[in-house]
DNA sequence: CGACTATTTGATAGGACTCAACCTCCGTGG
DNA sequence: CCACGGAGGTTGAGTCCTATCAAATAGTCG
């Protein structure tokens, strides 16, 4: 199973980086971390990670994959309540709570990191300085969700969908080898419905006028912004809710 | 300045009362948590307690009063995130990020109790059962958010309306004197709007529906729930993101 | 290539918005 | 104590944005 152990290797990098980016790990943090991944777990595309009301029993941290958090209605209808990639814990802020609230589900091909919930309380209770990172982390992932209300609330479809974009851009934007403003979004325009509250076809109709505006194209999943401050001001744009190093100081 | 005192005394007896909901407090923790409010603020009705961008230097705890929190777009649409009731701290989500991303604001005249940031982040630096109280405090507060985006993307205005009801029935009713399901809601139709991503002559036609149907009552800013279970049936509402201690086990 | 899924297009319908007026309630001040 | 003014609630008419339904086209994978 050399693969396996390269995988738990590979979340474990991930998530030292997290914490690197705030601050200095000591060698007793770095150690009390690497051993949080317990195991690695892969998904076929489609595939619900942990379901709603389901006890809350690890944290999962995604490796590699695209990956939405969403709510069901009884009758069906589903809202996204966020996009999730790799390298991010898709679900920090359950941590406290005894039983999702919503279901994690994957997109594509998924490969997570598994956090047992007690290894991440125990990190919580005993080191001060990583429990303020992880909750930092998800204060920013609420904030998001916050925005995500703005844009559903108050935005017209096409600032729902340009604002969408804009955020992904700038999540994505680390990753972005190619330097050319693009990233791939593997979901379907009915699944960006779910996500914006709008219907798959109002959906395709509304790409169809950004990329008339020249402020987008696309092939097949991957998205390129050919004008990004044209579509941030469309959108009402503001990037400061997403804490990201790229824009704010730090 | 004995009303002050008193006051500051109120603030503490809803924050002791806050976290011995959940556990007992040891003697260090109870003082600990007495000396946290460090002042009390009276705000007017319609007036801001913190704004978005501002320096998070405090939390605040609603001691008595009516208050929301609300982001604003550059051209004056309002979301309204939340709405916040005494003995709930209105941001405790904003703790770990340096600047508010969104504005907290009251309806009517508010007592507020003030805890500056360096004292909570010192409670939850070396008293971990607190900070685990704290935590889960936001987690809650954040499902309520994720259930708020589902209603503005997924549900009809109609069920929308019920839902808020619903969820305002709950988080009222352990204040609830009287038992007649009844609730106030010291708000404008417009400002209803804002919360629920309808305009203001919606939100009154919307409510004759609600009365025709009998469905609820009101007088004034008073409301009052006639028939729960159908209210709940329209606005497929399920209490357990609120992890009330009325619906959930505990 | 064939079956399925996803995107696109067209036509129609409907929920919610806007605008504008009117009514009601209340606090203020003469 | 009543007249006034303003804010909030209510009503009506017309419009627009987005949904729905249905069908055609394009893409994808075995």
């Amino acid at each position: 199973m050399a693969g396996k152990f390269q995988a738990v290797d590979l979340a474990t990098m991930h998530l030292l980086r997290k914490f690197e980016r705030h601050i200095e790990l000591s060698a007793n943090e770095r150690n009390v971390l690497a051993k949080a991944v317990s195991d690695i777990k892969v998904y076929g595309p489609h595939s619900d990670i942990i379901r709603e009301s389901e006890r809350v029993s690890a944290i999962h941290l995604i490796v590699d994959g695209f990956c939405c958090r969403y709510k069901l209605l009884p009758d069906g209808r589903r809202q996204i309540i966020s996009f999730v990639i790799p390298g991010e814990l898709c679900d920090p802020g359950v941590l406290m709570l005894d039983r999702m609230d919503h279901t994690i589900a994957t997109f594509t091909p998924t490969i997570v990191g598994i956090l047992p919930r007690e290894s991440i309380l125990e990190i919580v209770a005993n080191f001060p300085r990583l429990a303020k990172i992880i909750w930092r982390d998800t204060a920013v992932d609420d904030a998001i969700t916050r925005e995500w209300l703005v844009n559903v609330g108050q935005r017209t479809a096409l600032e729902r969908l340009a604002h969408l974009l804009c955020e992904l851009h700038v999540r994505t934007r680390p990753n972005d080898k190619t330097g050319q403003n693009q990233f791939n979004l593997p979901v379907t325009q009915a699944e960006l419905g779910d996500a914006l509250g709008l219907s798959a076809v109002h959906i395709n109709r509304t790409f169809q006028d950004l990329r008339a505006q020249g402020l987008i194209e696309n092939s097949g999943k991957t998205y390129r912004i050919m004008d990004f401050d044209a579509l941030a001001n469309i959108a009402m744009f503001n990037p400061s809710y997403l804490q990201s190093s790229d824009y704010g100081r730090e």
